[in-house]
DNA sequence: CAGAATCCAATAGGATACTG
DNA sequence: CAGTATCCTATTGGATTCTG
């Protein structure tokens, strides 16, 4: 594919978004009731998303998810997974051994959310140096003038 | 495309991603300087993801955007823009009226996001309705033997 | 109009101790 | 091992007021 079809693409794809979008405007708007924010908020609460990731690499029990993720408190881990159990991304087994042991892995639905996080994360990893650099760049502005220096 | 084929680029999605997690296994692991997690908590974090698709329609200016979403405040709005200003996906050009007028822009770095973001969207809008149902049968599960019923 | 500053309530989240 | 329960702190975020 040339970069003039990848572009078009982009174009398509802002497009499409961008139309979707609109398609909301109509409705009752909700805030309680929206897809969109009810996902992102479960992607953004900082231990959910890492948690689908480790499940990526198959299924794990609670002590290996917690190895794979170091800084992350039994709490929080709990919470995650019983969400992610909740919402039916992730599917819980236990095996009534002693001492208990319980295997995580991801459901269907669960796996059809790594395609579009893949891309996320690929936006994520290929652009992540622009955005150190904007950032850089943005507090040097910031730092230059702040009393009309 | 036949039912085959997509199957097949969903398999293949979920082992590009296992793959690129795998990648990170010999990684320092800092938490940090993770680009998953930095971009992940800004799309996470309630607002930010609205702003952007609010301005898929076209530049606004500030109070335009907090029409369009009702339930945000000056602060957090304030806040929103700023950090995506910071990031680079957002630009913010002052016109020097009376009363002054600002308006926001997505970037072109900005507007790369649409394409990710608009599959991350859509995902959620086709497989909210199973979420929903996962979570209703979750509930019963839960209050069906709370006390060995 | 576009924001900054201040104050306060709600929530997220870590540490620790306990249980089946 | 796989959690649960409790406590406590830090962060988030809303409401309000003030300024250029």
């Amino acid at each position: 594919m040339g970069t003039r079809a990848r572009a078009g693409n982009r174009l398509a794809a802002r497009e499409a978004l961008a139309q979707r979008v609109r398609g909301w405007a109509h409705l009752p708007f909700d805030p309680a009731r929206c897809p969109v924010r009810s996902v992102l908020d479960q992607l953004g609460d900082k231990w959910t998303t890492l948690v689908v990731l480790v499940l990526t690499q198959g299924p794990h029990r609670f002590s290996a998810v917690q190895r794979a993720i170091p800084d992350i408190s039994k709490r929080m881990l709990t919470q995650a997974l019983r969400d992610l159990e909740r919402d039916g991304l992730v599917a819980r087994q236990v095996f009534p051994t002693t001492p208990p042991s319980v295997e995580y892995r991801l459901t269907p639905l669960g796996e059809s959310l790594l395609e579009p996080l893949g891309a996320l994360i690929a936006w994520a990893e290929v652009h992540m140096a622009g955005i150190v650099a904007a950032r850089a760049g943005f507090a040097r502005q910031r730092t230059a003038r702040p009393a009309g220096a």
